[in-house]
DNA sequence: TAAAACTATAAAGCTACTATAAGGTCAATA
DNA sequence: TATTGACCTTATAGTAGCTTTATAGTTTTA
């Protein structure tokens, strides 16, 4: 299989798979005498796995992390199960951090209506006067 | 006031408030004959307003966007507050989709305990096959 | 006077790609 | 046969918003 292929196959684009191969998430693969690129349904299934990890939000510093607990199947999978607890107070962090933020837009607009001049603006004096609640 | 003076007023960095005057968000200021930056109140007012935008989630685009908007005072305000309601969507739109991935990590870390090996761990397991329901 | 603290510019690094440039390879067609 | 088009190669730059590093000049302090 050709890298073209292989990228149709996942759904990437052939960049980002060479990407992939430079930051050594995908192992480089055998060439041909024309120096193209020559995939296995190994490979196949390795890129479907960290495009998986991609879609859940893992970086590629983790996905490189499982990878290396792949490589040692019978070690026990604490590191592995812990790797997505953190994962997951991560995003929940992000959430909470969001909806605080949310809350701070909306009161912020709040203190506007469409019919004023950008002079007095609510939305703009809110945030020049900076009665902000930070963090 | 020196560069320094005004990063430990409004609490940032003097590498930022150069990167700040680069992309056109702060005016350039004055010279001292050395070639130092001599700022005044209203470089101040200008980067503490920076600032706020940017706790607030805008964008450096939007910022500017806000400044010209600022620019002209006695146009109606209707583009200030349409900026504030769109950058409201775009957090909310990221809050529903952080909500979505917290729900399937926590779902894929409900397929393991502890006790396993890498081998059968259920997380790995469940990334590996696929079973995702993206989007 | 010499070190410490401050300032200046320019360039690289960060993340996860995406896009562009300039060129080599191959099969099919005119 | 020549050329088109689709594919492949590498290298380089751009994205966002800074941060870090390098190198050098200036001011303040001990
Ligand atoms: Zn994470
Ligand atoms: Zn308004
Ligand atoms: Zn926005
Ligand atoms: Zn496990």
């Amino acid at each position: 299989m050709r890298i073209g292929q292989l990228a149709q196959l996942v759904g990437v684009e052939t960049q980002t798979i060479r990407f992939y191969e430079q930051q050594g998430l995908l192992p480089p693969p055998d060439r041909q005498d024309n120096g193209y690129r020559v995939y296995t349904e190994k490979h196949g299934e390795g890129l479907a796995f960290i495009r998986r990890c991609r879609i859940l939000g893992l970086s590629l510093a983790e996905i490189h992390e499982l990878q290396s607990y792949q490589d040692d199947p019978h070690q026990p999978c604490t590191a592995v199960n812990a790797l997505l607890d953190d994962h997951i107070s991560h995003v929940r962090s992000q959430i909470t951090a969001l909806q605080a933020l949310e809350k701070q837009l909306v009161s912020l607009r709040a203190s506007c209506n469409d019919n004023r001049e950008v002079e007095a603006c609510g939305v703009l004096a809110g945030i020049s006067e900076g009665n902000m609640h930070q963090q």
